[in-house]
DNA sequence: ATGGACCGTTGATCCACGTCAACCACGAAA
DNA sequence: TTTCGTGGTTGACGTGGATCAACGGTCCAT
């Protein structure tokens, strides 16, 4: 049962086994011996300033990537000059897989702030993937849960109403840093209201005026990006109750 | 390089070498000898009568599904009791992939009518996978296309309008019966107004209103669930220039 | 054939959000 | 420090689609 994969020693500090990422990113899950193998995976880094795209919709699928530091959102340029942003992407999450299916990317990946990214070609991974099987489980159940996300989203646009999506938005953004270990009631956002606006499906004027209403009702204290939850339970109800519906 | 995997012989015609979905479902793209090898996937196969559940969320998750014959509606329930159809699958196109995430399904799998699937045990594909790279890679195409697919929702639900999302649809389920031999510019939907509005973000009342107003414009025509498409470029245009946008 | 449930159509009205516009806050560059 | 540009806020107003309501067609089950 032993594999006969060649070990080509990636260089020092980019082994998974030494990433405090590991509870987040691809190896959660993964034994010890198997992480130890992962370490060959990750070709290299790739380090993407501020607006830069790390791929373009269009560019040929060769890697996905899995974000070490920084951040990103995923958009959608409609022909007619319209942006849609289909996800937000924080540390030890994954990008690039809409472009296994066409071996091409299927929209652009462009950096929320000063970035850097571990390249994993996926060639390797798919090769890896056989042999590894915790790997290969952990694999599926990565793309699977961008499947359930995306569910999510297409919930929230197709029947929540402006409040109840940037409650959702909130409470998801909460959740993901608590996951890393930050405060769950006090982050910065790294993207603008205009960037909000399109993934939830609203104007950049209705995310401001509903940041400034759920101030007012004490659920948070907004300044600029920079977001303090006060009323976690308060936004919740927004969603399970909302307002005025019959 | 002999696999070792038991071969349990499926019973007779269930064999994916000799189902004329081949081009359209997880073999896609395999060889002869592959998909000989396929035929030990499908366990068994399951029928379902028209408005009852392949599986519910929650329900824990044991294997994925292809469509054989009929189609489905996936959705999810909001606890205030809200629906969000969250697709439309015809035949050959897989159900399920949403449970590998978390072990559990989470959304429900309706049939539109009744239909037949073929159950895929997860545990056996992952299986396979491990010594049918076609598989392996195949089916990682198969997710892909899924997480695509969702990207073209939200974009349909976070940036267009009522009568640009109508036509969206009409012109995917077109090119969806095109690829399955049917005629492509007259078919017969197999879901409600009100499902079809839950799954664009609209009211069954608005989707009512945008078929009529397509039918006066003499791009389509309508009788009840019978759809003719007069007009493929007029649709077409609407969605490329959105009648009224500054 | 006939009654009834479900589905679809259409009209009148309402309102949540988009649009347009003015202004303000902050950070980077000079 | 001033200036400039980008991003954010707020107000006034307009509208696309939701809501409410009435009615019509189709398909079953009896």
């Amino acid at each position: 049962m032993k594999a006969t994969v060649p070990i080509t020693v990636a260089s020092l500090k980019v082994a998974c086994s030494q990433c405090n990422l590991v509870e987040l990113c691809l190896p959660f899950g993964m034994s010890e011996s198997e992480i130890d193998r992962l370490d060959e995976l990750v070709g290299a880094r790739r380090k993407i300033k501020r607006q830069q795209h790390l791929y373009r919709a269009g560019d040929p699928f060769e890697a996905i990537y899995a974000i070490r530091a920084g951040s990103f959102k995923t958009d959608v340029l409609l022909e007619d000059g319209r942006e849609q942003v289909t996800g937000f992407q924080m540390t030890g999450e994954m990008l690039g897989l809409d472009g296994i299916s066409t071996e091409a990317h299927s929209c652009n990946a462009i950096a929320l702030e000063d970035s850097e990214v571990c390249v994993i070609a996926y060639g390797k991974l798919e090769e890896l993937s056989r042999v590894v099987e915790g790997l290969q489980l952990q694999f599926h159940k990565v793309m699977s849960r961008e499947i359930v996300r995306d569910h999510g989203v297409m919930t929230l646009l197709g029947s929540m109403r402006a409040e109840e999506r940037l409650a959702a938005f909130l409470l998801n953004m909460s959740q993901r840093f608590t996951a890393r270990g930050f405060s769950p009631a006090e982050f910065h956002l790294r993207m603008t209201r205009e960037e909000i606006g399109s993934y939830l499906g609203l104007k950049l004027e209705t995310v401001s005026r509903a940041f400034s209403k759920f101030q007012d009702e004490g659920l948070i204290a907004v300044q600029q990006k920079h977001i303090r939850i006060l009323d976690i339970v308060g936004l919740k109800r927004l969603i399970q109750h909302p307002s005025s519906r019959p």
